[in-house]
DNA sequence: AAGTCGGGGTT
DNA sequence: AACCCAGACTT
Protein backbone atom coordinates (compact mmCIF):
# COMPACT_ATOMS: atom_id res chain seq x y z
CA UNK A 1 0.00 0.00 0.00
CA UNK A 2 2.57 2.41 0.86
CA UNK A 3 4.64 1.31 -2.63
CA UNK A 4 1.63 1.62 -4.04
CA UNK A 5 0.90 5.04 -2.95
CA UNK A 6 4.74 6.12 -3.92
CA UNK A 7 4.27 5.08 -7.19
CA UNK A 8 0.65 7.13 -7.56
CA UNK A 9 2.41 10.05 -6.27
CA UNK A 10 5.86 10.31 -7.99
CA UNK A 11 3.47 9.25 -11.52
CA UNK A 12 1.43 12.26 -10.65
CA UNK A 13 3.75 14.57 -9.91
CA UNK A 14 5.85 13.74 -12.82
CA UNK A 15 2.67 14.20 -14.96
CA UNK A 16 1.74 17.80 -13.38
CA UNK A 17 5.23 18.77 -14.92
CA UNK A 18 4.72 17.19 -18.31
CA UNK A 19 1.68 16.84 -19.07
CA UNK A 20 0.23 17.96 -22.79
CA UNK A 21 -2.39 20.81 -22.91
CA UNK A 22 -5.26 18.84 -24.53
CA UNK A 23 -8.52 20.07 -25.44
CA UNK A 24 -10.78 16.95 -23.51
CA UNK A 25 -8.62 17.55 -20.37
CA UNK A 26 -10.15 20.46 -19.85
CA UNK A 27 -14.06 19.15 -19.44
CA UNK A 28 -15.82 16.81 -17.42
CA UNK A 29 -18.61 16.88 -19.97
CA UNK A 30 -18.91 12.85 -20.97
CA UNK A 31 -19.75 13.73 -24.39
CA UNK A 32 -16.81 15.15 -25.17
CA UNK A 33 -14.38 12.91 -23.23
CA UNK A 34 -16.32 9.98 -24.79
CA UNK A 35 -16.11 11.38 -28.46
CA UNK A 36 -12.13 11.92 -27.66
CA UNK A 37 -12.11 8.84 -26.04
CA UNK A 38 -13.23 6.93 -29.29
CA UNK A 39 -11.25 9.06 -32.14
CA UNK A 40 -7.98 7.82 -30.06
CA UNK A 41 -8.74 4.02 -29.72
CA UNK A 42 -5.87 2.77 -31.21
CA UNK A 43 -4.83 6.34 -32.88
CA UNK A 44 -2.16 8.55 -31.51
CA UNK A 45 -3.20 11.79 -29.96
CA UNK A 46 -1.50 14.49 -32.62
CA UNK A 47 -3.75 12.43 -35.52
CA UNK A 48 -6.73 12.58 -33.82
CA UNK A 49 -6.47 16.18 -31.98
CA UNK A 50 -8.01 17.71 -35.46
CA UNK A 51 -10.85 15.53 -35.69
CA UNK A 52 -11.99 16.16 -32.31
CA UNK A 53 -12.16 19.19 -32.95
CA UNK A 54 -13.76 18.93 -36.46
CA UNK A 55 -16.70 16.94 -34.54
CA UNK A 56 -16.92 19.24 -31.60
CA UNK A 57 -17.33 22.24 -33.95
CA UNK A 58 -20.06 20.04 -35.92
CA UNK A 59 -21.96 18.55 -32.65
CA UNK A 60 -22.22 20.49 -29.92
CA UNK A 61 -23.76 17.71 -27.90
CA UNK A 62 -24.67 14.43 -27.94
CA UNK A 63 -28.16 15.05 -29.34
CA UNK A 64 -26.61 17.03 -32.13
CA UNK A 65 -24.67 14.07 -33.05
CA UNK A 66 -27.93 11.74 -32.66
CA UNK A 67 -29.67 13.65 -35.31
CA UNK A 68 -26.71 13.92 -37.75
CA UNK A 69 -27.19 11.34 -41.07
CA UNK A 70 -24.38 8.54 -41.09
CA UNK A 71 -22.97 9.83 -43.97
CA UNK A 72 -21.76 13.15 -42.52
CA UNK A 73 -20.70 11.35 -39.54
CA UNK A 74 -18.61 8.97 -41.49
CA UNK A 75 -17.59 11.84 -43.88
CA UNK A 76 -16.07 13.85 -40.91
CA UNK A 77 -14.37 10.76 -39.92
CA UNK A 78 -12.58 10.04 -43.41
CA UNK A 79 -8.92 9.62 -43.52
CA UNK A 80 -9.03 8.24 -40.07
CA UNK A 81 -9.70 4.75 -40.24
CA UNK A 82 -11.08 2.03 -38.43
CA UNK A 83 -14.81 3.44 -39.92
CA UNK A 84 -16.79 0.84 -37.52
CA UNK A 85 -15.36 3.57 -35.09
CA UNK A 86 -17.70 6.01 -36.75
CA UNK A 87 -20.83 3.82 -36.93
CA UNK A 88 -20.41 2.91 -33.06
CA UNK A 89 -20.20 6.57 -32.31
CA UNK A 90 -23.34 7.56 -34.27
CA UNK A 91 -25.05 4.07 -32.82
CA UNK A 92 -24.12 5.22 -29.58
CA UNK A 93 -25.30 8.63 -29.44
CA UNK A 94 -28.42 7.89 -30.54
CA UNK A 95 -29.01 5.39 -28.20
CA UNK A 96 -27.84 7.69 -25.40
CA UNK A 97 -30.33 10.31 -27.00
CA UNK A 98 -33.27 8.02 -26.83
CA UNK A 99 -32.51 5.50 -24.24
CA UNK A 100 -31.05 7.27 -21.70
CA UNK A 101 -32.71 10.37 -22.53
CA UNK A 102 -29.68 12.64 -23.78
CA UNK A 103 -27.39 10.91 -20.78
CA UNK A 104 -24.84 9.30 -20.32
CA UNK A 105 -24.88 5.80 -17.76
CA UNK A 106 -22.73 7.28 -15.19
CA UNK A 107 -20.94 4.04 -14.28
CA UNK A 108 -18.41 1.88 -16.13
CA UNK A 109 -20.19 -1.03 -16.08
CA UNK A 110 -23.08 0.70 -17.49
CA UNK A 111 -21.27 2.58 -19.77
CA UNK A 112 -19.76 -1.16 -21.58
CA UNK A 113 -22.78 -1.91 -22.80
CA UNK A 114 -23.09 1.11 -25.41
CA UNK A 115 -21.98 0.35 -29.08
CA UNK A 116 -18.08 1.26 -29.59
CA UNK A 117 -17.70 1.50 -25.97
CA UNK A 118 -15.52 -1.79 -24.35
CA UNK A 119 -13.11 -2.09 -21.03
CA UNK A 120 -10.73 0.34 -21.75
CA UNK A 121 -13.50 3.38 -23.01
CA UNK A 122 -15.88 2.67 -20.17
CA UNK A 123 -13.17 3.37 -17.67
CA UNK A 124 -12.03 6.49 -19.59
CA UNK A 125 -15.13 7.81 -19.40
CA UNK A 126 -16.22 6.10 -15.95
CA UNK A 127 -12.99 8.02 -14.20
CA UNK A 128 -12.66 11.26 -16.24
CA UNK A 129 -16.37 12.56 -16.49
CA UNK A 130 -17.83 10.82 -13.17
CA UNK A 131 -14.55 10.45 -10.84
CA UNK A 132 -15.38 6.81 -10.89
CA UNK A 133 -12.39 4.91 -9.12
CA UNK A 134 -11.24 2.09 -11.63
CA UNK A 135 -7.64 1.71 -13.55
CA UNK A 136 -7.66 2.47 -17.25
CA UNK A 137 -5.82 0.07 -19.48
CA UNK A 138 -4.37 0.62 -22.69
CA UNK A 139 -1.51 -0.27 -24.55
CA UNK A 140 0.26 2.81 -22.07
CA UNK A 141 -0.37 1.16 -18.91
CA UNK A 142 0.29 -2.86 -20.27
CA UNK A 143 3.78 -1.04 -21.27
CA UNK A 144 4.55 0.88 -17.76
CA UNK A 145 3.51 -1.91 -15.70
CA UNK A 146 5.44 -4.43 -17.32
CA UNK A 147 8.49 -2.55 -16.73
CA UNK A 148 8.68 -1.29 -13.98
CA UNK A 149 7.06 -4.05 -11.94
CA UNK A 150 8.75 -6.48 -14.08
CA UNK A 151 5.24 -8.38 -14.95
CA UNK A 152 6.01 -10.60 -17.63
CA UNK A 153 2.57 -11.99 -18.19
CA UNK A 154 1.71 -12.23 -21.83
CA UNK A 155 -0.74 -9.23 -22.69
CA UNK A 156 -2.22 -10.96 -25.25
CA UNK A 157 -3.68 -13.90 -23.57
CA UNK A 158 -6.71 -12.95 -21.14
CA UNK A 159 -4.63 -14.44 -17.77
CA UNK A 160 -1.77 -12.20 -18.65
CA UNK A 161 -4.46 -9.35 -18.83
CA UNK A 162 -6.11 -10.56 -15.55
CA UNK A 163 -2.81 -10.00 -14.33
CA UNK A 164 -2.32 -6.47 -15.07
CA UNK A 165 -6.19 -5.77 -13.88
CA UNK A 166 -4.77 -6.75 -10.25
CA UNK A 167 -2.32 -4.75 -10.21
CA UNK A 168 -3.70 -1.74 -11.80
CA UNK A 169 -6.39 -2.09 -9.24
CA UNK A 170 -3.59 -2.45 -6.02
CA UNK A 171 -2.11 0.95 -7.66
CA UNK A 172 -5.07 2.89 -8.35
CA UNK A 173 -5.20 5.20 -5.69
CA UNK A 174 -8.66 6.84 -3.72
CA UNK A 175 -7.46 10.35 -4.24
CA UNK A 176 -7.79 11.61 -7.30
CA UNK A 177 -7.87 7.98 -9.07
CA UNK A 178 -9.11 10.18 -12.55
CA UNK A 179 -5.63 12.34 -12.32
CA UNK A 180 -3.43 8.60 -12.04
CA UNK A 181 -4.85 7.28 -14.90
CA UNK A 182 -4.10 10.39 -17.00
CA UNK A 183 -0.54 10.30 -15.70
CA UNK A 184 -0.43 6.52 -16.15
CA UNK A 185 -1.03 6.80 -19.85
CA UNK A 186 0.90 9.79 -20.19
CA UNK A 187 3.70 8.77 -19.15
CA UNK A 188 3.92 5.94 -21.32
CA UNK A 189 3.18 7.94 -24.16
CA UNK A 190 5.77 10.58 -23.38
CA UNK A 191 8.76 8.80 -21.28
CA UNK A 192 7.96 4.88 -21.29
CA UNK A 193 7.60 4.65 -24.96
CA UNK A 194 7.70 1.53 -26.68
CA UNK A 195 11.06 1.97 -28.20
CA UNK A 196 13.88 3.61 -26.93
CA UNK A 197 12.40 4.85 -23.38
CA UNK A 198 14.10 7.69 -21.60
CA UNK A 199 15.06 5.12 -18.83
CA UNK A 200 18.53 7.81 -17.94
CA UNK A 201 16.53 10.48 -16.63
CA UNK A 202 13.54 8.28 -15.81
CA UNK A 203 11.53 8.82 -11.94
CA UNK A 204 11.56 5.16 -11.39
CA UNK A 205 15.21 4.86 -12.63
CA UNK A 206 16.00 2.80 -9.50
CA UNK A 207 13.32 0.74 -8.93
CA UNK A 208 12.46 0.04 -12.15
CA UNK A 209 12.28 -3.51 -12.44
CA UNK A 210 13.33 -3.13 -16.38
CA UNK A 211 15.50 -0.51 -15.86
CA UNK A 212 17.46 -2.68 -13.11
CA UNK A 213 17.68 -5.97 -15.60
CA UNK A 214 17.76 -3.96 -18.63
CA UNK A 215 14.49 -5.60 -19.77
CA UNK A 216 12.89 -2.44 -21.41
CA UNK A 217 13.08 -4.22 -24.90
CA UNK A 218 11.63 -7.63 -23.64
CA UNK A 219 8.95 -5.95 -21.63
CA UNK A 220 6.12 -5.89 -21.96
CA UNK A 221 5.48 -9.57 -23.60
CA UNK A 222 3.13 -9.25 -26.24
CA UNK A 223 2.91 -13.38 -28.14
CA UNK A 224 2.98 -12.59 -31.63
CA UNK A 225 0.23 -14.79 -33.55
CA UNK A 226 2.39 -16.86 -35.97
CA UNK A 227 1.27 -15.94 -39.14
CA UNK A 228 1.50 -18.25 -41.74
CA UNK A 229 2.72 -16.63 -44.70
CA UNK A 230 3.04 -18.31 -48.53
CA UNK A 231 6.47 -18.32 -50.32
CA UNK A 232 6.50 -19.57 -53.23
CA UNK A 233 9.86 -20.66 -53.99
CA UNK A 234 10.90 -21.77 -57.46
CA UNK A 235 13.76 -23.46 -57.90
CA UNK A 236 15.84 -24.09 -61.09
CA UNK A 237 16.95 -27.46 -60.94
CA UNK A 238 20.07 -28.05 -63.12
CA UNK A 239 22.26 -31.37 -63.97
CA UNK A 240 24.38 -32.27 -65.94
CA UNK A 241 24.95 -34.96 -68.20
CA UNK A 242 27.14 -36.33 -65.29
CA UNK A 243 24.43 -35.89 -62.81
CA UNK A 244 25.80 -33.23 -61.34
CA UNK A 245 23.65 -30.16 -59.94
CA UNK A 246 24.35 -27.07 -59.20
CA UNK A 247 23.43 -25.69 -55.52
CA UNK A 248 23.43 -22.84 -54.03
CA UNK A 249 24.72 -21.61 -50.04
CA UNK A 250 21.64 -19.69 -48.29
CA UNK A 251 23.07 -16.93 -46.72
CA UNK A 252 21.81 -14.43 -44.08
CA UNK A 253 18.78 -14.74 -41.53
CA UNK A 254 16.25 -16.72 -43.53
CA UNK A 255 15.38 -20.06 -42.92
CA UNK A 256 17.54 -22.66 -43.83
CA UNK A 257 20.30 -20.11 -43.42
CA UNK A 258 24.47 -21.81 -44.51
CA UNK A 259 22.14 -24.92 -45.86
CA UNK A 260 22.27 -25.51 -49.92
CA UNK A 261 19.47 -25.44 -52.08
CA UNK A 262 18.87 -24.92 -55.34
CA UNK A 263 18.69 -21.92 -57.29
CA UNK A 264 16.14 -20.31 -56.36
CA UNK A 265 13.80 -17.08 -57.69
CA UNK A 266 11.00 -16.47 -54.91
CA UNK A 267 8.13 -14.75 -55.64
CA UNK A 268 4.91 -14.30 -53.77
CA UNK A 269 2.50 -15.65 -55.93
CA UNK A 270 2.21 -18.57 -58.36
CA UNK A 271 4.30 -18.64 -61.49
CA UNK A 272 2.62 -21.34 -62.53
CA UNK A 273 -0.34 -23.37 -61.51
CA UNK A 274 -0.64 -26.61 -64.34
CA UNK A 275 1.08 -29.72 -65.23
CA UNK A 276 0.87 -31.11 -61.44
CA UNK A 277 3.50 -33.94 -61.07
CA UNK A 278 1.67 -35.63 -58.70
CA UNK A 279 3.43 -39.64 -59.46
CA UNK A 280 6.84 -39.25 -58.45
CA UNK A 281 7.58 -40.78 -55.09
CA UNK A 282 9.14 -36.97 -54.20
CA UNK A 283 6.35 -35.40 -54.60
CA UNK A 284 3.75 -37.54 -53.19
CA UNK A 285 6.26 -37.15 -50.13
CA UNK A 286 6.10 -33.53 -50.49
CA UNK A 287 2.42 -33.72 -51.10
CA UNK A 288 1.79 -31.83 -48.25
CA UNK A 289 3.64 -28.98 -48.69
CA UNK A 290 3.27 -28.78 -52.69
CA UNK A 291 0.60 -27.09 -54.57
CA UNK A 292 1.97 -27.21 -57.59
CA UNK A 293 4.96 -28.97 -59.30
CA UNK A 294 6.46 -28.19 -62.68
CA UNK A 295 9.18 -30.27 -64.40
CA UNK A 296 9.76 -28.77 -68.12
CA UNK A 297 9.74 -31.44 -70.18
CA UNK A 298 12.45 -29.97 -73.14
CA UNK A 299 16.07 -30.40 -72.03
CA UNK A 300 18.15 -27.53 -73.16
CA UNK A 301 21.16 -27.20 -73.00
CA UNK A 302 21.64 -23.71 -71.85
CA UNK A 303 24.30 -23.82 -69.07
CA UNK A 304 27.87 -24.83 -68.98
CA UNK A 305 28.83 -25.77 -65.52
CA UNK A 306 32.78 -26.31 -65.56
CA UNK A 307 32.66 -26.60 -69.59
CA UNK A 308 30.47 -29.09 -68.71
CA UNK A 309 26.96 -28.96 -70.56
CA UNK A 310 24.00 -28.89 -68.53
CA UNK A 311 20.23 -29.83 -69.25
CA UNK A 312 17.41 -27.14 -67.63
CA UNK A 313 15.00 -27.80 -65.66
CA UNK A 314 12.10 -26.20 -63.25
CA UNK A 315 11.30 -27.51 -60.36
CA UNK A 316 8.88 -25.65 -58.31
CA UNK A 317 7.82 -25.53 -55.22
CA UNK A 318 4.91 -23.29 -53.84
CA UNK A 319 4.89 -23.69 -49.92
CA UNK A 320 1.72 -22.34 -48.19
CA UNK A 321 2.82 -23.92 -44.64
CA UNK A 322 5.75 -22.75 -42.53
CA UNK A 323 8.52 -23.78 -44.71
CA UNK A 324 11.03 -25.30 -41.83
CA UNK A 325 8.46 -28.07 -41.60
CA UNK A 326 9.53 -29.05 -44.45
CA UNK A 327 12.91 -29.13 -43.95
CA UNK A 328 12.59 -31.92 -40.93
CA UNK A 329 10.84 -34.39 -43.33
CA UNK A 330 13.64 -33.53 -46.28
CA UNK A 331 16.85 -32.68 -45.06
CA UNK A 332 17.88 -34.97 -48.53
CA UNK A 333 17.29 -31.75 -50.61
CA UNK A 334 19.07 -29.16 -48.13
CA UNK A 335 22.36 -30.19 -47.52
CA UNK A 336 25.00 -28.43 -44.56
CA UNK A 337 27.93 -27.52 -44.62
CA UNK A 338 29.82 -30.43 -44.02
CA UNK A 339 27.75 -32.95 -46.47
CA UNK A 340 28.88 -30.67 -49.16
CA UNK A 341 32.16 -30.62 -48.28
CA UNK A 342 32.44 -33.95 -48.57
CA UNK A 343 30.55 -34.33 -51.88
CA UNK A 344 32.46 -33.21 -54.80
CA UNK A 345 31.69 -30.43 -56.57
CA UNK A 346 29.62 -29.74 -58.01
CA UNK A 347 27.17 -31.33 -55.58
CA UNK A 348 26.00 -35.09 -56.90
CA UNK A 349 22.49 -35.03 -57.15
CA UNK A 350 20.91 -37.31 -54.54
CA UNK A 351 20.13 -40.65 -55.37
CA UNK A 352 16.61 -40.09 -54.35
CA UNK A 353 15.98 -37.08 -56.31
CA UNK A 354 17.20 -38.87 -59.30
CA UNK A 355 14.41 -41.16 -59.26
CA UNK A 356 12.21 -38.45 -58.27
CA UNK A 357 12.46 -36.01 -60.57
CA UNK A 358 15.42 -37.32 -63.63
C1' DA B 1 -8.17 -17.11 -28.69
C1' DA B 2 -7.62 -15.44 -33.23
C1' DG B 3 -9.05 -12.28 -37.12
C1' DT B 4 -10.33 -7.89 -38.66
C1' DC B 5 -10.46 -3.07 -39.06
C1' DG B 6 -6.56 1.58 -40.96
C1' DG B 7 -4.00 5.64 -41.41
C1' DG B 8 0.24 7.15 -39.78
C1' DG B 9 4.49 7.69 -37.07
C1' DT B 10 8.85 5.47 -35.25
C1' DT B 11 12.73 2.71 -35.39
C1' DA C 1 9.43 -3.79 -42.96
C1' DA C 2 7.85 -4.49 -38.31
C1' DC C 3 5.72 -2.57 -34.61
C1' DC C 4 2.55 0.25 -32.30
C1' DC C 5 -0.93 3.71 -31.44
C1' DA C 6 -5.45 6.40 -25.02
C1' DG C 7 -9.36 -1.04 -28.65
C1' DA C 8 -13.76 -3.07 -29.92
C1' DC C 9 -16.18 -6.45 -32.11
C1' DT C 10 -17.05 -10.85 -34.50
C1' DT C 11 -16.22 -15.56 -35.26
Amino acid sequence: MDNNNAFSEKLVTWYEENARDLPWRQTTDPYRIWLSEIILQQTRVIQGLPYYEKFVENFENVSELASADEQTVLRLWQGLGYYSRARNLHKCAKEIDKKFEKNFPKDSKSLIKLPGIGKYTSAAIASFAFKEKVPVIDGNVYRVLARVFGLDADIASGSGQKKFEELAWELIPDKNPDTYNQAIMEFGALHCTPKSPACENCIFRLECSAFQNDRQDALPVKTKKVKVKKRYFNYIVFITDEREMILNKREGADIWAGLYDYPLMETSDFLVLEDLISKSEMVSKLQPYIMSVEVSKDYKHVLTHRHIYARFFTFKLNITTEVKDLLLDENLIFYNEEEVNDLPKPVLVSRYLNDAIF
